[in-house]
DNA sequence: TTAGGTGCAAAGGGTTTGCAAGCCT
DNA sequence: AGGCTTGCAAACCCTTTGCACCTAA
């Protein structure tokens, strides 16, 4: 149904470890999932109603939270809401986060994982994850447009770090 | 009724600017609140509850925002829960989270910070604030105990990153 | 055939809001 | 006195759960 790839493997073999089972409602959610950075669960409800409208809200939360449990995707709470974002197609990364629009740069950097691990390990720890979100003012144009954006950002009020 | 501080002037500065009212409950709740690292809602209103039972869930939640207004507080989301951080006291730091129990560790690192404006400058951005967790497990003795909570970890399930 | 999975709707937990009564200034 | 605040309860939002009905293996 689906076309194979490394990950659909990585999901099947998971599944046959503990006796679940593939649906075919797991596999169109791997598959939109593998199209995107990030996404929420009701984003990815509303994706993939288009492939199949009656697949319900529930699943796609069991299916997400599933896909952590792969390595595949990881949760990642911003405020009250949860995104899934796709490690498997860029590795861990971390978040630069607009303060005036809702845009997201996911950057990575070595220089500081390798500070995070010297605090840790000072403390008596060893990093299992972690979690560094940037948020930021955007440079605006002179005429008051965001540089990264383009949008008009003059009136503005910024969103709040959460 | 609450001895002065310097926080209480930045309050009453902020309040009398906008026309808005010092209260007898946003004095306790300001006093509780200094004297802590950080508090979540609901610990504040129990908390509380001993200076004055009467005082409702909903008045702590717009204290608690509005402390964050006067930059006295700083929210911060810890999965579905939100914590409100003392800046006041110590200023800006992150945190190093046990996966293994509750306990939260607060540092700050310089370079760490500098290696994040770098990021975000080079990205079009200026930072305005940040928040980075890292989520450890810690050093266990040969018996099993943590060597920072003292307690018995061999069987217990790791706390998730959120 | 038989776990395990699904959809739906209801329950949950944390936070916010509407409103009448109460309190600062 | 007038408007900001409060307490209470209901509303909200996102997420999880219970359950009878499906479905992969």
């Amino acid at each position: 149904m689906t076309k194979p790839t490394r990950e659909l493997d990585i999901l099947k073999l998971y599944l046959a470890k503990r006796g679940l089972k593939l649906t075919r409602q797991r596999e169109i959610i791997l598959a939109a999932f593998l199209k995107m950075e990030h996404v929420s669960a009701e984003e990815m409800h509303w994706i993939i109603s288009r492939k199949d409208p009656h697949i319900g809200l529930a699943t796609v939360y069991r299916t997400l939270k599933l896909l952590c449990q792969t390595g595949l995707a990881q949760e990642q709470h911003f405020g009250n809401k949860a995104q899934f974002d796709n490690v498997a197609h860029k590795g861990h990364h971390d978040h630069l986060i607009c303060t005036r629009c809702e845009k997201i740069i996911e950057f990575e950097n070595c220089q500081i994982e390798a500070l995070q691990e010297e605090v840790a390990s000072r403390n008596g720890f060893t990093i299992h994850t972690h979690k560094l979100e940037l948020y930021g003012d955007p440079v605006l144009l002179p005429d008051g447009t965001c540089k990264n954006c383009g949008r008009d950002l003059t009136d503005n009020t910024r969103r709040t770090p959460q």
